[in-house]
DNA sequence: ACTTGAACCTCTAGCTACTATAGGTTTTAT
DNA sequence: ATAAAACCTATAGTAGCTAGAGGTTCAAGT
């Protein structure tokens, strides 16, 4: 029926999206362009609601937009031709396993960091010369070996 | 003696941080201007690796550039003046203390995504019909409910 | 001395995924 | 009719780099 419609606050309420956000949703084509009031605002309808709703549990669970945009994707083709669930199916798979790898990757890298940094602190803790542990360690990187690239990729 | 110089090149090698990256320290005024060569090449010396490599080793451990630089700050003021050393300690404890924290939430927030995301991906595979509970979840978010907030803050 | 090629230089733009701000317009409720 | 809340666009900023263009310098070999 649809026939409801909603100003771009109320899908942000309903979603917990911001606005700024929902329209830079738009603006990279991940959501679909809304209808116009005459004067110029956004009307949703129960539609653009879902898919927006799609997007922002994706990016909660650490989805990369790109992997976000390639799962609408496929969700419309299914929509559209009545085949190939099961490849699509199989890709949203794959995807999700991908992502899942990506996360256990990190959390490795991450717990190894923390073992690191547990170290260093209480090292200082212990200390009985005045001398700061944390920064010998960033300085000289004695205190144990770790074999993690950089922290900062963003996922 | 602080006689050798290198290239920043050489400088790369020696920390394994990219030339251009030893250039953009420099621009956010992270590592001090080196001097310069006639033709205008940058001519670094050992206490100059030695930041780099400080730098470098806690970008590694993920510490963000504004704690890096407040540790730095510490580190110079304890060497100019030979007081508060306890204090600086204390600093450098906190910052790293406060990272450790940073790094726990981040892994109990990746451990929930792991296992949301392990649940979709095999209630995918034990699905008898050929919907996709990867979709559906992202779509719904019924399998189970997180706590979490958005997993892409980089530290 | 000269040439060659690697390494250097600056500057600008791009990346991800937003967020913030400024300055103006529309809608809605009273 | 008016006033406040919500909306609009456009631009710039965030973090921490990375990539590219287009030109210069350095060191080694002939």
């Amino acid at each position: 029926m649809d026939l409801q419609l909603f100003t771009i606050g109320q899908l942000s309420k309903q979603t917990g999206c911001k606005v700024p956000t929902i329209r830079y949703y738009e603006g990279i084509e991940l959501l679909p362009n809304p209808p116009r009031t005459e004067g110029g605002q956004r009307r949703y309808n129960a539609h653009h609601l879902q898919t927006l709703r799609f997007i922002c549990h994706g990016r909660e669970l650490g989805f990369p937009i790109k992997a976000i945009r390639e799962l609408l994707e496929l969700d419309q083709f299914q929509q559209d031709s009545r085949a190939s669930t099961e490849d699509g199916c199989h890709r949203a798979d794959q995807i999700a396993l991908e992502h899942l790898h990506r996360i256990e990757r990190k959390i490795d890298q991450l717990s190894g960091l923390r073992d690191e940094l547990k170290m260093m602190i209480n090292a200082c803790k212990s200390g009985d010369n005045h001398s700061c542990q944390v920064m010998s360690v960033l300085a000289d990187h004695q205190l144990c070996q770790h074999s993690h690239g950089a922290a900062d990729d963003n996922e």
